[in-house]
RNA sequence: GCCCGAGUGGCGAAAUUGGUAUACGCGAGAGACUUAAAAUCUCUUGGUGGCGACACCGUGCCGGUUCGAGUCCGGCCUCGGGCACCA
């Protein structure tokens, strides 16, 4: 027989299969119908990589099976071309973006024409072609006259080098994701698409997506980034605030966006944008010079240093005062650039000791902090009431053991799974210190810093771990508290060396008052020191919904700080000393707010631990505010989970009139306009007497000037410009004079609907026929990389949801089923780049090794959502696969003979465990499974036709040329395309006799051989009869036999 | 900093609802064929100890649950991706 020549059957096939068009879409209404789409490609100069068809490969070996499955399979592909790198290329170049662009189509199509896709050409679409674009035109048209294309003259992000205005999803890092420049902002007309009309939608119909990966789901939802807060007004009027200070005549309401309602008593001042347009009006003469200073400060900042470099706050005081709302108190109004005009209403309230940001400012700036620590507990309402009945009593010996000089930054996390919360005990254990040994559940060994062993039970319901912390950070909060629950009786089997050696202070909950005030417990706690007699001391009432806050704490009765009198506020102050709810607790904000000391070693704790409290313990109520004016609303919010706070504080403002509730989202309109050349042009009329007016249908579409100078003005403005007799025309409404806008769409905008047009690429009355429409969509299976999934995806949906609205298709979503590839690096772990010197051609693997063996190995590499370096030298292993089937085909005996029982098994095992793992895109293991059925083969002498023929029918999406190629030297003389998908014989696929896995206390001791159906008892004397397992369960006792159907025996022994 | 995902041989990676860890492929070693090499074929290939049968250890680290954990739970570490002054 002769060589595996792949160069010869490839072209040859290639040839046939498009003179027979094979791959034509299938027409027949009573089939169902299956759509596969890649996402179209933008042809660059650059040429195909090996990186850039493994999605393509994947969605061909879809299409192939489904098509055999009997499915109308809908299978195209076409052309990205508009856009900034198509034009940069081109002027670079000097070639018109026409020319340079249809040459890289051209380019493209003969690469992956190489690969033998079953793409339907006859469908191919391309952006930039007028028939095409004349439905790009008229989508935006629609959205024109409905309100959600409008001009706007917004500052907007301006790429300096690219000379065109971007929208802010075209940044990378702050620079121009295109060409690395730094952008900046410049006032600009353009088109922006209302997009954040649809943000609910979008965002809502995201849980519908169940075919979607999560990670791309969890990236949209980010990217929309919907927060429900409240809008409050605050007042600013004319007052006079020092004598020095001028007066202003002012009566302006501004408002704020905030999620955080419940911390409004806790707002010490007022920020708005350096760009919010108040600015002037609330600025005093006193600070007017400041003022403008830094304004021109900020503005000279570019994007860069705004966002990404911008560590350190900035800004300055205007002079004026705004009123908070809920306490009447007086704040001043400030302007620094952390507060952004493009996000809420361009102004905040700022309350330093809830948030990282206003605390680092005021820090900066000396402005006072104020917490408001809203007591909650994150359970849900029951679960809350549950536990305030149970903790008290349940926690009746409780010992909390605080340990002083704490320098390492550990502690303990102590799990209450009852109640569906955790403690964490702040601190730890010193290197080579040990801790107390309490009593007989004491686990605790202290063996260096790493090697912490520690109680691994404590109670029956409470487990402890241990929490080890960086090191490097050395300042967390500290105190060093461990946790015992003891009977009463084993109390007193701790020594007193014990005790003396690790200079502990006692705290006990001797007694519980239930008590509640302000919707708290109000524990009493005895204090007592090391060395003096258990449960003597002073008792305190100690304000707390949990003992965590306590255990926190480092104060202890020494330093004086509980003085055990009910007035000194004792509870604040152990409270405030170790709730780490926010970023206040630190020693400044001690020290600062209520004059109570903080304990020693106590530091402003890190973000991490803020979360963990913030989460898991219970808050404190707010020592200077219950007693001052807002006594009531505070009182009210004491007890309630920060949720529920927060709604009562918006009712409690709508009701006054103080706010209102307002939802915010971090996706922005989406700035739609290019002042560049390359793009499709928007079909707007701008008229001095009526304005903009879109261009009549009729007259789509708008083509794109063919123009020997198209480098970008400089100017601002689009190099259309120029084109005096196509810029000038007549106002379709007035017939008077008008001009074309000249500013293009941007890429995105094509490939916002472009599926849809495949379904119907030739229809000059709609963008898509419904009735077809209705057919073919939605898009079942999408695959693309997961680059697109805030940008083409977002903007897609949103543009499909129009459609939808306006009737012009059937579906709301437009993509079933979503999986994004994963990127093949080169050879040495980088990106395969022109840069590197690392990019492998294609064309060179398919001449030297195949088309064949380079889909297969693409499939093999690892799973397909992960990337993964190319390595030649792998590929070279599914070569030699191929060329083993190749050679098997030898061994081919006359039809009669009989398949042998084990390879059939096998066969009918393969042929479903590859249909599985196409269906579910593991195609690597789809692969591996075909490499075991013909190594199974290469061992027969003789293999029957049967067995050979199903082989190549479920190889031949994977491996399309050869296996057409065997398919049809077998005698067959229709395509192996045109055959069913072989089905499997469920009984086949079950074994009838197995290796029973014999275990002994789980651990692998022999494997006999017995039938698939054997009964458990037989089961389990096989496997006590056998000798390896006497040997193991000799002089043992049996406790018990543990038997897994079709799997093990597990024999336990004592 | 926040949110996702992932850590398994020398390498790419497998492993149904917890049930024989390392399938399949690459690489490496040994052998066969050959004057020789390449190609091809056969065998070996997680680690340690042992002549050996065999034993022990082993899926990033520390614990937990279980008869049994790569898989489940808690924590940590590292790497990758996304977001990032979003109030």
């Amino acid at each position: 027989m002769n060589k595996y020549n792949h160069k010869k059957i490839e072209s040859k096939w290639q040839k046939k299969w498009k003179e027979d068009k094979l791959y034509k879409t299938g027409q027949d209404k009573k089939k169902p119908k299956y759509y596969v789409l890649d996402m179209f490609p933008y042809p660059s100069g650059a040429g195909l990589h090996v990186g850039h068809p493994k999605g393509y490969i994947a969605t061909d070996i879809f299409a192939r099976m489904k098509t055999m499955q009997g499915y109308n399979v809908l299978h195209p592909m076409g052309w990205d071309a508009f856009g900034l790198p198509a034009e940069n290329f081109a002027l670079k170049n000097k070639i018109h973006p026409r020319i340079s662009t249809d040459k890289n189509i051209a380019t493209f199509k003969k690469q992956l024409g190489r690969l033998g896709f079953s793409y339907d050409w006859e469908r191919e679409i391309n952006t930039t072609d007028p028939e095409f674009y004349k439905w790009t035109q008229w989508i935006f048209l629609q959205m024109f006259e409905r309100g959600l294309a409008y001009e706007s003259h917004e500052p907007i992000i301006w790429c300096p080098s690219c000379k065109t205005g971007l929208a802010q999803e075209d940044l990378e890092n702050g620079r121009c994701e295109r060409c690395d420049s730094e952008v900046e902002r410049k006032p600009m007309r353009q088109w922006v698409l209302r997009i954040t009309d649809y943000a609910e939608r979008m965002l809502n119909d995201l849980d519908k997506l169940l075919e979607w990966e999560s990670s791309i789901k969890e990236m949209q939802r980010g990217w929309i980034g919907r927060s429900e807060g409240v809008e409050v007004q605050f007042q600013i009027t004319n007052y006079t605030r020092q004598a020095s200070t001028s007066k202003l005549q002012i009566d302006e309401t501004i408002k704020v966006f905030t999620t955080r309602p419940d911390t409004l008593f806790g707002a010490t001042y007022f920020v708005m944008a350096p760009e919010h347009p108040l600015v002037k009006k609330i600025t005093t003469k006193e600070q007017k010079t400041e003022v403008e200073k830094y304004i021109k400060f900020a503005g000279s900042k570019s994007e860069l240093e705004r966002t990404e470099l911008a560590k350190e706050k900035t800004g300055v005081f205007t002079g004026s005062y705004a009123i908070n709302p809920v306490n009447s108190e007086e704040i001043p109004i400030w302007i620094a650039d952390y507060v952004m005009m493009g996000y809420g209403t361009g102004a905040i309230m700022a309350v330093p000791a809830h948030d990282e940001r206003d605390f680092e400012f005021a820090k900066k700036y000396n402005i006072p902090i104020k917490p408001v620590v809203v007591p909650y507990f994150e359970a849900n309402g029951d679960m809350k009431e549950k536990v305030r009945e149970d903790m008290p009593t349940k926690k009746r010996n409780v010992i909390y053991a605080l340990v002083k000089n704490s320098k390492t930054n550990k502690f303990l996390l102590i799990k209450w799974p009852e109640y569906k919360c955790s403690t964490y005990v702040v601190g730890g254990i010193d290197e080579g210190e040990n801790i107390i040994n309490a009593g007989k559940r004491e686990v605790l060994e202290e063996t260096g810093y790493k090697n912490l062993k520690f109680i691994k039970e404590i109670g029956s319901e409470v487990h402890v771990n241990y929490y080890a912390m960086h090191k490097k950070e050395n300042r967390y909060a500290i105190a060093r508290c461990m946790y015992y629950e003891l009977e009463n009786e084993e109390r007193d089997e701790i020594s007193e060396e014990e005790k003396n050696k690790h200079k502990a202070v006692w705290v006990s909950e001797d007694d519980v008052d239930k008590d509640m005030t302000y919707g708290n417990i109000i524990y009493f706690w005895k204090i007592f020191k090391k060395g003096e007699e258990y449960f003597t001391g002073e008792g305190i009432n100690i304000n707390s919904d949990f003992p965590d806050e306590v255990l926190g704490n480092t104060k202890t009765p020494e330093t004086g700080a509980f003085d055990g009198s009910e007035d000194c506020y004792p509870r604040c102050g152990i409270q405030t000393c170790h709730s780490v709810n926010s970023i206040a607790h630190s020693k400044e904000y001690v020290k600062n707010s209520n004059g109570v000391e903080p304990a020693e070693g106590l530091e402003p704790s890190n973000h991490k631990m803020t979360n963990l409290y913030s989460h898991h313990a219970a808050g404190t109520s707010t020592p200077n505010l219950l007693y001052q004016e807002n006594k009531n609303i505070t009182k009210s919010l004491n007890g309630l989970t920060t949720k529920q706070a927060k709604e009562k504080m918006i009712e409690w403002l709508e009701e006054r009139g103080l706010g209102k509730k307002a939802i915010n989202y971090k996706l922005k309109d989406w700035v739609f306009s290019r002042q560049r050349y390359w793009g499709e042009p928007i079909p707007i009329i701008h008229c001095e007497k009526c304005g903009a007016v879109g261009v009549p249908e009729k007259d789509l579409p708008v083509k794109l000037p063919n123009v020997k100078e198209y480098a970008p003005s400089g100017t601002g403005e689009s190099p259309l410009v120029n084109i005096k007799e196509w810029v000038n025309t007549i106002c379709p409404k007035c017939g008077g004079q008008g001009k074309r806008e000249t500013n293009t769409m941007p890429q995105w905008a094509g490939s916002s609907w472009y599926y849809l047009r495949y379904i119907d690429p030739k229809n000059n009355k709609a963008l898509v026929d419904k009735k077809k429409e209705k057919y073919w969509s939605p898009v079942d299976f999408y695959v693309g990389g997961a680059e697109h999934a805030t940008r083409h995806l977002i903007y897609a949906r949103f543009w499909h949801k129009f459609l939808y609205d306006i009737g012009a298709v059937n579906y709301e979503e437009p993509f079933k089923k979503l999986r994004h590839v994963g990127l093949i690096m080169a050879e040495d772990g980088r990106k395969m780049s022109k840069r590197w010197g690392n990019v492998i051609n294609p064309d060179d693997i398919v001449e030297k090794y195949g088309a064949d063996a380079m889909r297969v190995y693409e499939m093999f590499m690892g799973p397909f959502s992960q990337s993964c370096a190319w390595s030649t030298n792998g590929l070279v292993g599914t070569r030699k696969f191929l060329e083993k089937i190749w050679g098997v085909k030898s061994r081919i005996k006359n039809q009669e003979s009989r398949i042998k029982d084990d390879l059939n098994r096998l066969l009918h095992k393969t042929i479903k465990k590859v249909g599985d793992d196409i269906k579910e895109i593991k195609l690597n293991t789809a692969v591996s499974a075909m490499m075991i059925l013909v190594n199974a083969l290469e061992k027969e002498k003789e293999i029957s036709n049967e067995v050979y023929e199903k082989l190549l029918l479920i190889l031949s999406p994977f491996a399309p040329h050869i296996a057409e190629e065997l398919w049809v030297e077998l005698g067959n003389k229709e395509s192996v395309f045109k055959q069913k998908w072989p089905k499997y014989n469920p009984e086949l696929i079950k074994d009838e006799k197995i290796q029973l896995v014999v275990q002994v206390n789980g651990k692998l001791r022999d494997t006999i051989e017995v039938d698939v159906d054997i009964f458990e008892d037989d089961a389990k004397v096989k496997a006590l009869e056998s000798e390896k397992i006497k040997k193991w369960t000799k002089s043992k006792e049996i406790v018990k036999i543990i038997f897994v159907k079709g799997k093990l025996v597990n024999v336990v022994v004592k």
